[in-house]
DNA sequence: TTGAGTGCAAACTATTTGCAACTGG
DNA sequence: CCAGTTGCAAATAGTTTGCACTCAA
């Protein structure tokens, strides 16, 4: 799925793996603060470069949450996002209705959808308990 | 609703009819070549400080869809996006399902949710007619 | 060998901001 | 008056890009 580049890189691989190993959505600079701890010469615009190569091939998700950044997801399966307007964090809600949604636009448009994106914007329990 | 600033403002005015008088969510840049016909000393960064200031007041929405330009839209009732990756339009859908998915998100999560963006992406019937 | 991928730095561009001038109440 | 608002221009900042070099195949 992901093996659609016509080369290996060690940094693409690299940048792969640490989307893969978090939850947090990143953006394009904590991935490069990270993979710099492994490519110590890495730079900022090949994390840019790779980040935009592995979601024209539908390897990770691009995300805009109306913050200056964005922020990505190799978590490619159904789900929506959850962004608290406190402390910023991300939360990934796995609703069952998502397929409905489509559905129902299906009915009202002869368009064809090929993507979905929700989210949900507000405050979190954490927040909602502590800051408040 | 939309009175809650200090004082009046021409520009301010003219920005939010022009953005209630359309329905193509447009750009900061779109509204101020619009609004400049009638103020022709009106400046892009007014424009941009109006819109921000109308978007923390409520009375607009402010959209990203994954392109470089924010998009604007006075239309604040509850409605969903949908936009074209051929011709880029950005058309309105208006799905009953919207407080569906509120209500499930809030038994899954004991969050404050205050707003849902919901956004489909595809390619609109008038291309899948004439481009392919 | 060769062209895809990289590092570096400069360029790009949508948006924000500082400031002096203007204006609405 | 005088604080909110504007026009202008410069600054900001996230992202992209040109180019010479590197490296996977």
């Amino acid at each position: 799925m992901e093996e659609k580049f016509k080369r290996f890189s060690r940094q693409r691989e690299e940048i792969l793996e640490i989307l893969k190993g978090t939850k947090i959505h990143p953006t394009a600079e904590w991935i490069y603060f990270q993979a710099k701890k492994k490519i110590p010469k890495l730079s900022l615009g090949t994390v840019y470069r790779n980040l935009n190569n592995l979601h024209q091939k539908g390897a990770i998700r691009k995300l805009q949450f109306g913050t200056p950044f964005d922020h990505f997801d190799a978590n490619t399966s159904s789900h929506q996002h959850f962004i608290c307007k406190k402390c910023g964090k991300i939360y990934d809600l796995f609703l069952n209705l998502e397929k409905d949604l489509k559905t129902e636009a299906e009915r009202k448009v002869k368009f064809r959808i090929e993507k979905v994106e929700v989210a949900f914007h507000g405050v979190c329990l954490n927040c909602l308990k502590f800051s408040q």
